[in-house]
DNA sequence: GAGTTCACTCTACAGCGGTTGACCTTTGCT
DNA sequence: AGCAAAGGTCAACCGCTGTAGAGTGAACTC
């Protein structure tokens, strides 16, 4: 493709197109998941042909290994007291997935997590279990691990429900409703067990 | 397959190896989804000639509407008071996914919902939204309808990391414990929003 | 300005997987 | 017994998809 700009050195021009592709491909991973998605239909939607794809990332494996991220979550999710956690995880978790190049990388690993090995293990250990820590540091109290973990398990239903899934109130929900909404039941996890 | 039983009427036999090949078919979906089963592995395990699960179930998207399916919800789940709604909702997703056969049923269901089109429009559809429904008929006050899509995407959250990532403290916990973690977390979706 | 390198394309292979139609074999009816 | 029907198998087709290898033309080097 290369649209018709001038005196591209070549470094430039490879830049390009290998992240023309990444974007196709985050693309498609995103809305189809790995199985469905194909390296022509990527290679196509990037204007070039599929062997590229393959020069370019090995195999449909290390596409989607390039395609398929999960950014470092916000440092105020590793740094807040407990009482400061909800809130920090709902930021978190709304401009991560509304970053353009991001967010489809995220819905990308999220939405082939059930399906293909590598992104269950990712999304299991890395993301889960990252989270999870990031909780349960600030936790006391009984059930410490185990309310972490039905905290990530929360984050990981919104996500899904507003993002992939696209369920009706909770996908048209503005970012104040859901902090209005959202924060107080996350809360009833954060702090120790009145009673 | 057909062990060496004798007598079999026709129809028996009929009902005997339809019921093989699809207690096969949704261990194959549950555990690989949608789009990496194959006919051919749930025909072997079920022991017999893949054309035989054509002739059946007429196509693989047939096969798996047979075997994908999400339970009725207990009545209890409508019938309940707003107090009353985190027990029953947690019985309905404890009861639903231990049963035996319901449960890879279940799982095959929410295994394919991200990248199978019909499972996806059933989960929402169905599942998510008369889940939905059930909540949103037993709260008052202000965002009501979005604070039952919460609740129903909580419920998909747990599941999913309980039952099919596999997530450490959720899976391995018992039902008390998650009765003691998760109800008061969904106590304070029902509860109206004590200003 | 000639040769080399590198991005890129074309063609083809090989395997898999859904699906089909012809065939066999046992059951049920008369 | 004999015929029809239904459960079940076999072999094959056909399209798709990941992948590999040879080739091409423009960009860089000297």
């Amino acid at each position: 493709m290369t649209t018709e700009g001038e005196h591209l050195t070549r470094e430039e021009r490879r830049r390009r197109t290998e992240a023309a592709i990444l974007a196709s491909a985050r693309h498609a991973f995103a809305t189809s998941g790995f199985e469905r998605t194909t390296i022509r239909a990527v290679a196509a939607d990037a204007g070039v042909d599929p062997a590229l794809v393959m020069q370019h990332y090995g195999s449909k494996e290390g596409l989607f290994a390039a395609s398929a991220a999960w950014a470092e979550q916000h440092e105020s999710m590793l740094t807040a007291a407990p009482a400061d956690l909800p809130r920090a995880a709902l930021d978190d978790l709304l401009s991560r997935f509304e970053d353009p190049a991001g967010g489809e990388a995220a819905i990308a690993l999220m939405r082939s997590c059930l399906t293909h090995p590598v992104a269950a293990r990712v999304m299991r250990d890395d993301v889960m279990c990252d989270r999870k820590a990031a909780v349960e540091a600030a936790l006391e109290g009984p059930d410490a691990a185990l309310r972490a973990g039905v905290f990530a398990a929360v984050m990981m239903g919104l996500s899904m429900a507003r993002y992939l899934l696209e369920v009706p109130p909770v996908c048209d929900a503005t970012a104040e409703e859901l902090h209005r909404v959202v924060e107080p039941l996350l809360r009833a996890l954060v702090e120790p067990p009145t009673a």
